[in-house]
DNA sequence: AGCTGTGAAACAATTCACAGCA
DNA sequence: TGCTGTGAATTGTTTCACAGCT
């Protein structure tokens, strides 16, 4: 299937859900899904299952459903998760550190491969076997490496003055977790997280 | 000024970024700011800025803008952030203790004031001052502490059966960091935060 | 002159509803 | 009969454009 630009960015938003949903079933020992039972189990409507998965193409069987096993595969190659990423970590704070350590990331093709910090006392040192460089560092690094994703977790104040560095070196994407809304060129893929954003807007509807 | 849930949610998501990015310039020294500066700074559009605020009431003047100290306090009281939230935290792995640790939250208004895991290693451990009960405990803590907000950080494995045993409790918005879509009566208030959701869509746009 | 507030227009996303295949 | 794939209808969101206040 073609890489279409055409595609809502909406759309591509829910296809790792849909993998995800698909991989249990999968697990749960399903082979065939029908739009509607997936939608029940993402509370999403059976037509925008079926109408995002037209996109890409025609995977399902009418009458049947969709073959979970090559509806899966389909998705990973369509999201181009069927190969690895490498990722550095830009700041190696508590919360940086927090991350290298979760291993969510690691079995779903995001290795990171490098992690970098300004501060003195931090650099040489190792975390989850991942040496900690200076982020002078960097450009080279993320060319030697083929580092396409970075993930900044540098303080809110510093953020944006690293994420003017990080445009200048060949990474293509970046999650940024600091607390601040970022100045990108567009050709360049953002992503927040950003907690407190959240919390923020649930307690409108509190009491 | 009234809550009426006639406001899209995509404004409400908006509203604690404009409040971000207001407070930042009044510590610049700005004292009042047009839609259009306040759109430069957040990548957002006038026209979008104005409809927004135009959901609540007429806080600008023509010819002059904004008074952003005034508009801070304004939003601050639509999102009910205007007050201190209680909430505690559900698992206490690494990730909970992380985000315990992590110090944006609280000067934001949201306390977490309980932890809770069913592990019996940890039961009674202190984090950050806060004491590790058992779950059993949670119906009983969340009601005398008046706790609205559960902030989930188990595994996903068993994050949907959390689930089912916060919505019996008092809490009335969960912020989920498992990652899982979960099923959650529409009364209560759900925003996930799903790093790895995000890293599989970027990829998509990347080569 | 400069900017807000807001109907109306344009655009985008979701849902409907049904022809057609298994 | 049971389900997909998809134009058409509907609903939701953003942007335009301008009257009117300062």
């Amino acid at each position: 299937m073609v890489k279409d630009s055409s595609v809502p960015e909406v759309v591509i938003l829910r296809l790792p859900l849909y993998i995800r949903a698909l991989t249990q079933m999968s697990e749960e020992g399903q082979a065939v899904v029908s739009s509607k039972s997936l939608g029940d189990r993402l509370q999403i409507t059976p037509a925008q299952i079926r109408k995002d998965l037209s996109y890409f193409g025609r995977f399902g069987k009418q009458g049947r459903g969709y073959k979970i096993a090559s509806l899966i595969e389909e998705l990973t190659n369509i999201l181009g998760l069927n190969r690895q990423w490498n990722s550095c970590i830009v700041g190696v704070g508590r919360l940086g550190k927090a991350i290298i350590n979760y291993p969510g990331f690691v079995p779903e093709g995001f290795k990171i491969v490098s992690a970098f910090d300004n501060d003195e006392s931090k650099i040489g040192q190792t975390v989850n076997e991942i040496q900690i460089l200076p982020m002078n560092k960097i450009r080279s690094i993320v060319k030697e490496n083929d580092i396409k994703i970075a993930i900044l977790a540098v303080p809110a104040t510093i953020a944006q003055s690293v994420i003017s560095d990080l445009v200048d070196t060949n990474v293509k994407a970046i999650l940024n977790y600091a607390p601040i809304a970022p100045k990108v060129p567009k050709t360049l893929i953002l992503r927040n997280i950003d907690p407190v954003l959240s919390l923020q807007s649930m307690t409108y509807y509190l009491d």
